[in-house]
DNA sequence: AAGGCCTGCAACCGCAGCGTT
DNA sequence: GAACGCTGCGGTTGCAGGCCT
């Protein structure tokens, strides 16, 4: 964790003016701006000694001069446990883009598959590097012009690469796709039973998962060291050894989706 | 070295949905 | 059923650090 140091106490706001959980008998003054190392172990004490929810009443108990909503978002982005933080690997990346097509921006519903990110997280992938290639490439983020890119050209160089690495890796890591950490069935939404699996061999529900089986770019995870049984499997549990972002969004790939664009 | 610009991320804001009174 | 409060979600903003000139 790092804390600048910056005192922060300018960024005090009355809670009058904005709603305030606390009783109206003194004017109470809550904070704004980064959590403090002594906010987060307030905070990460109380809900560990009472659970979570009810998050006016952890602002109020814990000593805490923030809102309910602030402790709520500083818990579940950064302090809930499990909660991973870093590069987001390939697959995660190819997890997003599959679920965004289906779903669009539902980032709550996108994080549900890919344990231990937020949506928070998810979502600012999304804006600061899919979006910003939307416009590198000229054209508008939901068009079916940028979607296509996405589906049948994007996506499949991603599982080239996943398949690629997944294949170096076979000797070092050969159970990547293996967690015995988090079951399956902690996935709410058992009607699409989502794992790496379903998204390369078009087993999910999704418009995207069929078109991806017709364009073949579901010709990778499944073949090789990563082939699972598929209760076993945990959706992109990481392992956390090579996959950083290896970006794909070089000049070459962009010059390729250019192409492909000026081509329909 | 310094200033400006860019990028990524943490945090805030407004709104909608839901439960309770 | 209206009013109110709480929670969660998605959009947006502001800051810190890195990069460039």
């Amino acid at each position: 964790m790092e804390y600048s140091g910056v005192n922060y106490d300018h960024m005090m706001t009355s809670l009058s003016d904005c709603g305030s959980p606390y009783g109206s008998e003194e004017e109470m003054v809550i904070k704004k701006g980064p959590w403090t190392e002594e906010e987060d172990s307030l905070l990460f004490n109380y809900i560990t000694a009472h659970g979570e929810g009810h998050w006016n009443s952890v602002a109020r108990f814990a000593g805490l001069k923030r809102t309910g909503k602030s402790c709520r978002l500083r818990w579940l982005n950064y302090l809930r446990p499990n909660v991973r933080r870093g590069n987001i690997t390939l697959q995660e990346q190819l997890l997003i883009l599959d679920l965004h097509c289906r779903w669009g921006n539902r980032w709550s519903k996108i994080a549900q598959y890919l344990p231990g990110r937020t949506d928070n997280e998810i979502k600012n992938y999304w804006r600061t590097r899919v979006v910003k290639q939307a416009k590198q490439l000229k054209c508008d983020v939901n068009s079916k012009q940028f979607r296509d890119a996405l589906r049948f050209v994007w996506m499949p160089r991603l599982i080239e690469r996943i398949q690629a690495s997944s294949q170096s890796d076979s000797n070092t890591n050969p159970t990547f796709f293996a967690s015995p950490h988090v079951q399956a069935s902690s996935i709410s939404d058992s009607a699409i039973s989502y794992n790496s699996y379903d998204l390369i061999s078009g087993g999910g529900s999704g418009s995207c998962s069929s078109t991806s089986a017709e364009n073949g770019y579901g010709s990778g995870l499944s073949s090789g060291s990563n082939q699972h049984v598929e209760s076993d499997i945990q959706p992109l549990e990481q392992v956390g050894n090579g996959f950083g972002e290896a970006d794909l969004w070089t000049d070459e790939n962009i010059w390729f989706l250019q192409q492909q664009l000026a081509d329909h």
